[in-house]
DNA sequence: CCATTTAATCAACGCGTGTTGAATAAGGCG
DNA sequence: CGCCTTATTCAACACGCGTTGATTAAATGG
């Protein structure tokens, strides 16, 4: 299946050289002082042939982030033989060794502290409230607390991410109720 | 208690004239677009002045952030009249009421696309794949698959985030075994 | 191999950033 | 009030950004 379109060998070359680059430098520094010319300079093109690929180091980084993501789903996929779309949560252990072996990355990944503020301070808040409330609740179970909270937090963020996010696809009540009977779920009741 | 320590009246007027700014901006247009000049221009302070407060327009986000976080931490509690905090969860409804209130704030907030591109396709991909499985599962249930499938999404990546963050304090395998259990409460078994 | 196409270079532009040091003005307090 | 402290102003700095137009160099395809 040729799609390949015959791209100029330049182009190939430039990319490589600037995406090797970039890597390298979003190893050893933080992103926010990367600057272009750091970009350029290692990867031995001119400032200005950096922007004629991508729009700005912001582009750069999204498209790097596409490059690893793709990574890890072609790893998850490989590694259940048939049905490739499940094994993500069907085989657990092998997703979190992923993780490990690419700590590096995914590391620098998910620290952006500037813009992840917002997330973490609901975050912190809610994780807390649901931590609370299962050491009050004191029915034992085989789930560590810290970890349940933190997953209960992050679903709650996230729903309330995705309905802001999509315009309130639905009424409050009815968020309610749905997060209400999730909640539920998972043994968080609300009245103590 | 008065822990005021005598603050400088022209301190608290520039700080105020330059949230006040910059919340105007801010909900005017994107934060990327935003300048330092146009905050002290409109806040009428001149433009080094805003250096004395804030490091960066970042940081002014930062704190402008930390007060409507505080102010929906008050609102929830304040909802619930003794204990304060357990609110958030146990009254889901007025919670999103109060989104749907500030919705351009918090859609304001949650819409850094540049940054958030990780998670997001991180997310999609994780939330396509449970989607999949709860269809596949045929289990009637009350809940709305695409928002359990959310939830359940961003459950999963926040896990993992937390886990990075943190520096892997508990092995993969540990974290398999858990998230395992969180799944299978929730209805969702790896195995068809 | 040579003509055509187009990628990469280079210099220069206006603009925003974050910082500095000296001058100015306003608040605090006896 | 009047001294003293300090917040604010102002001009200027080096630097990074993203863009532009002309020039050079390299790959492509007949």
């Amino acid at each position: 299946m040729g799609t390949e379109a015959k791209i100029d060998r330049r182009i190939v070359k430039t990319k490589e050289a600037i995406n090797k680059a970039f890597l390298e430098l979003f190893s050893e520094k933080d992103f926010q002082h990367i600057t272009i010319n750091d970009i350029s300079e290692r990867a031995n093109v001119n400032r200005g042939t950096v922007y004629l690929h991508f729009t700005d180091k912001y582009d750069l980084l999204d498209k790097s982030i596409e490059d690893h993501l793709n990574k890890l789903i072609t790893f998850c996929s490989h590694h259940d033989n048939d049905e490739a779309h499940v094994s993500l949560i069907s085989e657990l252990q092998p997703v979190f060794e992923y993780f490990e072996t690419h700590f590096l990355f995914f590391s620098s990944m998910f620290a952006n502290r500037r813009t992840f503020v917002f997330r973490e301070r609901m975050l912190q808040f809610v994780s807390a409230s649901v931590e609370r409330k299962l050491n009050d609740q004191k029915r034992r179970s085989a789930i560590n607390h810290e970890l349940n909270a933190q997953f209960m937090a992050s679903a709650f963020v996230g729903i309330v991410e995705w309905w802001i996010q999509h315009d309130m696809p639905h009424p409050p009540a009815y968020m309610a109720d749905q997060l209400w009977r999730l909640f539920e779920k998972n043994d968080i009741y609300p009245a103590q």
